[in-house]
DNA sequence: TCAATATACTTTGATATCAACCTATCCGTC
DNA sequence: GACGGATAGGTTGATATCAAAGTATATTGA
């Protein structure tokens, strides 16, 4: 009894309700798939639309983003955003370039046929997200995204 | 004007805030990379986690659950199951066999050093967890999660 | 019976994800 | 300038993710 080896059903059940693990990565799947779907037209995915859409900002400094700025603000790996720069970069929606100042330095810059498209994928983006929205009523998925959004502000804090 | 093809650095702002698949999806990578250090002693990620944890329960008819069961318990693709048991399976924690009645069918269980792993990681999980759910404040963590199962209810409804 | 359809799962190919390790550049001090 | 440490990214290898197309088994209907 002590020396439990065995995770009963009961147990796996209590887990199954209140993992948030398993719970974010149940939606990051499942609003994946239906935004993959979305953008399929423009042959785009859910996370290259956000990675897109990221790009419309400003370093600390003012300047174009940069690749860590970008990885931090997308709360991804450094090496996770190379790779995903690369079939943008490739179809052209996506200018990279080492800074004048300090060539360690990359940024990166929408190019105009990744800003057509990003507006092209805008538009489904607010059609397809406000149904969400609505089929949530409103403040239960402003609950949702200010706990995720607080709780990784936490879980970064730690690693930062 | 009327034909706007650029977006402006007001609606990035505005989507940043707004976009649940953002906020999941960064919320995802920032929990899976928490549980995966958590559980690197163990040389377990987190999704071997859940899915090692899902495997104890029944499919509807009360048999050991199945693949097709098991990946819409955990809202992914059947293909993306199919690829994550294969290292579960080299390394013994899991087994996979014929259902007797239906050849197609595939039943999953723990092999007994898969439940002695998953025993491990539920302590380890147990204390984790619960930092986060305590940093968190509780009634914040239920509406998240409570947000979170309302959401891919409604999102794998229409695609069925 | 057997042909058509449906169901359960797999394989392949592309992208996503991260850890571990590596390279290039900058900055401070001597 | 040269060394040492710090900073910014890249590469490699393993797993994760899904779409498209495929295989095997079961069911249904003529």
């Amino acid at each position: 009894m002590s020396n439990r080896k065995i995770i009963s059903k009961d147990i796996a059940r209590s887990v199954a309700q209140a993992c948030l693990c398993l719970h974010v990565q149940r939606a990051a799947r499942a609003l994946a798939r239906h935004f993959d779907d979305v953008f399929r037209p423009l042959d785009l995915t859910s996370g290259q639309y956000s990675l897109l859409m990221s790009l419309n900002r400003t370093d600390s400094t003012g300047g174009a983003p940069t690749m860590g700025d970008t990885a931090d603000f997308l709360a991804m790996d450094r090496t996770t955003l190379t790779a995903a720069l690369k079939p943008l970069e490739r179809r052209g929606l996506v200018r990279i370039a080492a800074d004048e100042n300090d060539r360690r330095i990359k940024r990166l810059a929408l190019t105009p046929a990744g800003n057509a498209v990003l507006a092209k994928a805008y538009a489904l983006w607010q059609e397809f997200h406000g149904a969400i929205e609505a089929e949530m009523k409103s403040p239960s998925a402003d609950a949702m995204r200010s706990g995720l959004i607080r709780m990784v502000e936490k879980l970064e804090r730690g690693n930062g």
